[in-house]
This record gives C-alpha cells, structure tokens and sequence, in this order.
DNA sequence: GTCTCGATGTATCGATTCGATATATCTATA
DNA sequence: TATAGATATATCGAATCGATACATCGAGAC
C-alpha cells in the first residue's frame, strides 16, 4: 500500500516525506500516518526504489530509480482487488499503467465486486444465520448492498471509458463485447 | 477493532473463533484475518474480558465475562468516528448502547464525514494543488465526494430513526431541534 | 471399505501498519 | 521577543495483515 503510494507520488517528481502525506490527503487517502510513512520511505531506499537528496534544512526529497519504477509497474498490474484502499490507491495511479491493462484491472475488480454483492445480499436474506437482526444492523447490511452496487456502477462507467481508450489506440479492436 | 468485534459477538452467547469469523463475513467484514483474531482472542482471555470454556474436539468457545460486558460499553461510546470500518463495526453493536448515546455517536459521526466532504470538494476543486489531474483520478476525487454525500444522506436516516427511539422512551423531548 | 477432497478448526510467523509521542525549525504576529 | 502554529522528521510498542501449516471430520467416488 505504502510502496504504491510513495512510488507512485515520486514518478512526477521528487518530493519529501511531508509533501507525500499532504497529497495523500489531497487524494482522498486521509488516515496515512507517519508512523507507516517514513518506515516505508527507508523501506524503498534500502531495496533501491528511491534516492535520497538532502534538501535545504531538514528537509529530505526522495527521488524514484529506474527500477522503483519497474517496481511501480509491477505493483500497478498486480491483482490486488479486495481490499478497497489498495484499489483506490492503484486507480490513483492508472495513468502510469498501460490501457489494456487498466481495462483489465477494472474488469478483476467488477468480478470482486459482484461476488461481494451476491454475499452481501445472501447474508440480509437469511436474516444472517442468526435470528432477525435489530434496526441497527439491518441498516449496515442494506447500506453495504447499497455501496456496492454504486460501485459497481462506477466501475462500468470507468470500464466503459477505457474501451474508448483501447479503441483509439487499436482501432481494429472487436467493438461491443461484454463485459 | 477485533476487540469490540469479539466482545459484541460473545454478548449474545459463546462462540469459538471459527464461528467469530463466519459471523464477521456475515455482517460485511470481509477481510478479518485468523492472524488478527486469534492473536485478539489471547489478549482478550488474558484481561479477563472473555473466558475459554473448552468444547467436543478442537474446538475453544469463549464466553463474555461480566468486565468483559464493560469494557464492550465502553467501546462503543468511545468516539471512533474517523475510521469507516470501526464505525461500521460500533454501528452492528447499537443494539448494545443506549440509545441517548447512540443518538450522540451517530451526530459525531455525521461532523465527522461533513469535514471529510469539505476537504474532499476543495482537493477536486484546486485540481489537488497540482497540475490538471488524469481522467481516473478525476474520478476517484469525484467518487469520493458521491461516496461521503450519500453516507451522510444514510446517517440523517439513522438520526431521525434515532430520535424517534429517544421520543419513545422520554416522551417529553424537545422535538425539532436541527442536527 | 477406503480414499480423497473440501469444509471446519486452531495456530504461528515475519512484515506492515497504526497511533501516540517527541522534537526541531521556521514564520507570522501580538 | 515571546509564542503559537505550521512544517518536518523520527521512533516505539501494539495491532493487524497475509501466508502458511496442520489436524479433524463428513460426504461422495470408486
């Protein structure tokens, strides 16, 4: 998550270890703390995905590699689907991925997503194997089937825009498959 | 979290840890490891909030204790508002709290996502202090936003049912007063 | 009958992340 | 010239994650 995070933010240009976390908030990543964000930065330098510059004060720029950018491709094609901050943060990051990849990472992550309905939906039906639930609960079960379906519907809007991007790149691309 | 999520399930009746995870991925807590939880039942067992009572096989039950009954209270009026799955997780246990308190929680909870609206609208806003971003980031700024708006729309749901709970049971409330 | 496979069940380990705290510097302003 | 708040780096113990190991049990294949 860290790796992605800070690799993906050194691709534009240097920054230091403040700036990250500040535009991490920007990006909508608020709980990034400190404590997992200079662990991961010294992580990456002693692996070689990142340099450091010594800047003017205190201050301490990264830079990224040749291979911390290999290293961010990789973790951009990887199949990390479930958890949703991970995807978040490789969505972040698309532009770094080549399309026909991203078409495919967005495809992975529509199948997690309607399998994570069809449990979600299972579990409010049979009133969760448990007896009835109270108020409380059911509200969480109906706003976790709620959520998903939004996203799910996110995710075809976004699929259906990187069909576009496919097709200008490889205009003899076979048009109108299904998801 | 795995502390209020052990504590709030042995509430209705012993469970062993097998069982604790069936019911968690019930509930929409996908992503609860064995790692977590059968450290999170050791730990539990060694403050005395849970007791091991053992079964037929391999299996271990683990029933709530009278501390443990507690210290489940006095989780869930702790004010955890920040993290999406905590809140989650205190929510599936309202049934636990009073419900003066639960009216108090779902308030906080509420200032908290209009504060995460507010940065929210101002990163998309600025085009996050950077240049223009991508198309995919664009969208993630925007889900974002769509994403906190409608969970305040569901919490003004949760307040008014809560109200109405409050209204029942102190009959001479004050009604109508704004969030 | 027994073999095998998948579900049930407990457990541990190294690595990562969290949350709190400490501390130094720089800048505006009272 | 205090002093307060934003900027900036760092560390520590505890919690969580992800992978893996391993044992039991029941059902169906053969």
């Amino acid at each position: 998550m860290f790796d992605l995070a800070v690799l993906g933010l050194l691709r534009n240009r240097p920054r230091h270890g403040y700036e990250l976390k500040a535009r991490l908030l920007e990006l909508g990543f608020a709980r990034v703390s400190f404590g997992s964000l200079y662990p991961a930065l010294r992580r990456l330098e002693k692996r070689g995905f990142i340099e450091a510059l010594r800047q003017s004060g205190r201050r301490k720029a990264y830079k990224l590699t040749g291979t911390g950018e290999q290293e961010l491709a990789r973790i951009l094609d990887s199949a990390e689907d479930d958890e949703d901050r991970r995807f978040n943060m490789r969505l972040a990051f698309f532009q770094y991925l080549e399309p026909a990849a991203r078409l495919r990472s967005l495809k992975r992550r529509r199948n997690h997503l309607v399998s994570r309905l069809r449990t979600a939906q299972t579990a409010l039906q049979y009133s969760t194997t448990e007896g009835p639930v109270d108020h409380y609960t059911a509200a969480l079960l109906q706003h976790n089937i709620g959520t998903t379906e939004s996203d799910i519907a996110w995710l075809d809007q976004l699929i259906a825009y990187a069909r576009t991007e496919q097709e200008v790149e490889v205009p003899r691309t076979l048009t109108g498959g299904n998801i």
